[in-house]
DNA sequence: CTGAAAGCGCTTACAG
DNA sequence: CTGAAAGCGCTTACAG
């Protein structure tokens, strides 16, 4: 399991500092200082410039970001705190953040809260202490509204990918019951009249939304809709399983023709649950899903599901981060559209 | 629909400072200091303590780890530099890294390179001038090892995942070679006689060695392989489906009946040109993935894969990269065992 | 057990 | 255009 191998020690030379360059060039660390900083490198001979820059090259001089921010009081830092890196819904949203801050040179500390109780307010004063310059929450649930709040006093702060009203920060989201609708009205074009849906955790608020969206839709086209009593604590392919067969134990033989799973992994658990009973997908039972997760396309028949706008919530999270940072107060709640992606999985045209 | 919750304000002050605590309870901010880390509370009277404590919390101060990285010299932060964060893969070994850090209060700043040229030698900088007290690389490509042993002369650094033979700093990998290896030998036992590999680029050295471990292998025990002349520049699926594209105009009928694709979003892309082929799985060709990412469990028919060891990677780079930190100059590469998964998109009985 | 002083590596008024 | 000094918020020898 374990291979040892050779012991080759290299010698550590250790950080430079802008008194060595000081000295290197016989000038005083406040005119290195300026001839290193682009924004105040007019302030500089430009001869006496050149001096320093090449004095920092040769000695590999690294400005001490710790130093600087003590006087600066900035960080160039932004504490991103999603709820599990491993869904893959999170990753474009902290593509889209990490994008939008690259350009201002300011770089994201990522950090996770599995959805575990007290782990939010945990993280978040671990990130005063660091003293990030702003606090992207995308982790949020029913009930962090107060840790958020608190946390927007002292440190510019946006929630982003899952809503939390009342916490008093400005949000960047994508309107769930807009999605939900738009799965409830593709269902009736396609001729369903009994539908149920696999509903995620009611504690993250992207959930109810989606459920009220469909469900409103679903009504005023006279869908009939089976409610199931079942709660699942999490996403996964296994709780769309889970879901998918009390669903079927319940309604026997008079089950729903479509469902709408909160997330392509209940989807996909839904779906082999379905492939299982022998029931075919989607001629028995439509399936729809939500996110347009890189593999339903892959899948066979593709999923239908809601293509989630991961990269532009996240690059307008961050953007309104950094205005906030800059001063702008004006507390905006920001929506990012979504479109349906229509598939084989509810479309037998497209199989 | 804004559900306004009961605004219970927690009073945050903004930065509070040692000094203010220290006035607050009427003691020098050296008292306050000491009295505030666990490690050296000793020093103080408990009585003494108590009122620093209760000052702190009252006042809501929190250390700037900024000022006190000047002093200790650490920053509590380790760098990890990825190459796609999108990448299910990575996710594993992000976690298990996390994990591990969390023991040790240390955190995590990811960061990633797209596989850009020059984006790690840049990223590399970077976090040099942020003074991580360690770096953790797992965008390696052939041809970084200059970058990473500079690094290495500068901060603890630690390769994981991707192997970068010759950059002279340690290593937590899992063995490609035995991976491919598994591979070609169970499709060996099902009887397979003509086989090929859609190989991911070359310049990433995990797949050198799949495909090497694999090829002997498939020699030694009398398979047929057919190699393929494309080369891909990165493993989504659209590049699996090139490259069975390929095989299949390339051999005809005389096609090999068992792929060994180099992951499993090749994986996926073969399988949806054989089916659209009307190639059936595996009865004509049977897939093999690599990575064992957490949908291919649930594919009809499931992907036979070799699990790869993500957490374990992450946790032991992390281990190592703490050590090393910890003046451990025993420069070690590690190797971590994986597994293959029979699935049905190679064992028959299992579809 | 507590205090006073020095210093970590920068930036920023203030002089010259 | 450059220098000298002060200071950001901590920690850490050194005294007492």
């Amino acid at each position: 399991m374990v291979t040892p191998t050779t012991d080759t020690r290299i010698p550590v030379r250790t950080g430079a500092t802008l008194a060595d360059v000081a000295e290197a060039v016989g000038l005083h660390p406040s005119t290195v200082s300026r001839a290193l900083d682009p924004g105040r490198a007019s302030m500089v001979k430009a001869e006496t410039r050149e001096r320093v820059l090449e004095a920092a090259e040769r000695i590999g001089y690294r400005p001490n970001l710790a130093a600087r921010s003590l006087m600066t009081g900035r960080t160039a830092t932004v504490a991103v705190i999603a709820a599990d890196l491993g869904n893959p819904w999170v990753t474009p949203i902290i593509h889209g953040i990490a994008s939008r801050m690259h350009d201002d040179g300011v770089v994201p500390i990522v950090a996770e809260t599995d959805d575990q109780p007290g782990a939010l307010a945990e993280l978040v004063d671990h990130m005063v202490a660091r003293r990030v310059d702003a606090l992207i929450v995308l982790a949020g649930r029913e009930g962090d509204q107060d840790v958020v709040r608190s946390a927007g006093q002292v440190v510019p702060t946006v929630v982003a990918a899952r809503p939390l009203p009342g916490a008093g920060v400005g949000a960047v989201i994508s309107d769930g019951k807009m999605g939900g609708a738009l799965v409830a009205s593709h269902l009736a074009d396609l001729g369903h009249t009994h539908v149920a849906q696999l509903r995620g955790p009611s504690n993250v608020l992207n959930f109810p939304l989606r459920s009220r969206g469909f469900s409103s839709v679903a009504k005023a086209r006279g869908l009939r809709e089976t409610h199931l009593e079942m709660e699942v604590t999490s996403t996964k392919v296994e709780d769309g399983a889970a879901l998918m067969e009390h669903l079927l134990a319940t309604t026997g033989d008079d089950h729903p023709t479509a469902v709408f799973a909160h997330n392509d992994s209940m989807a996909l658990g839904a779906i082999s649950v379905l492939k299982r009973h022998g029931l075919a997908i989607p001629g028995d039972v439509a399936v729809a899903g939500f996110n347009d997760s890189p593999m339903t396309e892959h899948l066979t028949p593709g999923l239908t599901t809601v293509h989630y706008p991961g990269w532009e919530v996240g690059h307008a999270a961050a953007d309104a981060a950094l205005r906030l940072l800059e001063g702008d107060i004006s507390l905006a709640s920001i929506e990012i559209d979504q479109e349906l992606i229509i598939r084989g999985s509810t479309d037998p045209t497209k199989a």
